[in-house]
DNA sequence: CGTAGTGTAACGTTACGAGTTACACTCGAC
DNA sequence: GTCGAGTGTAACTCGTAACGTTACACTACG
């Protein structure tokens, strides 16, 4: 039902933000405010997407902070849904 | 543009799915494989709800992960947005 | 060769989700 | 009025995540 393997909302944002104007790592990080570590963890998928970071996203690419938290969110979901059936839960509704 | 105060999602637990089955914290807390601390702080507002918790009340309750999420980041964003005056961000794109 | 850009390891700080234990409060039953 | 259940919450631990600085190794290019 959902997506397999969904990518890394850092993958997206390099694709389609700083691809297209030929950022450089380090010229994105320092527009945005964060340490280049920050930015690199991010595009690499070893950090998410914060909600502070999703709104200096949406400042820096005249973009919807929402739409990037939302990606983040699926990507949390579909990384902890592989652990759901080792979650002991009863079912308290029909 | 958006809600000036969305409830935090604990709150509408507490009334979709608690007081409906009039199960008391205790009992829905060891339902759900928490803590009865953990619970709690989630009902009243001093935590959010996490990819895991999200699955766990969709278990629970037979509801949708993603709606739990999608409401605790609605919640975070509102937060967040906040301190987006604080934030030194320049603008990248038109 | 030297410089720029990059990834990333190591370190620290802050914060949060989750657990346990323990205490104080409310409230209904007896 | 006393007792116990349910509840909120404080104190403490653990693991992890986001952020920072510094430093090193790699690649590519003039």
């Amino acid at each position: 039902m959902r997506m397999h393997n969904p990518p890394h909302p850092g993958e997206v944002l390099r694709e389609l933000c700083l691809k297209p104007l030929e950022l450089s790592v380090s010229e994105a990080a320092r527009a945005l405010g964060v340490s280049r570590k920050t930015l690199s963890a991010i595009l690499n998928g070893r950090a998410g997407i914060s909600p502070e970071m999703a709104i200096r996203l949406s400042i820096a690419f005249d973009t919807s902070a929402e739409s990037w938290l939302n990606q983040q969110t699926q990507y949390d979901l579909w990384a902890a849904e592989k652990r759901r059936k080792s979650l002991r839960v009863e079912r308290l509704a029909a």
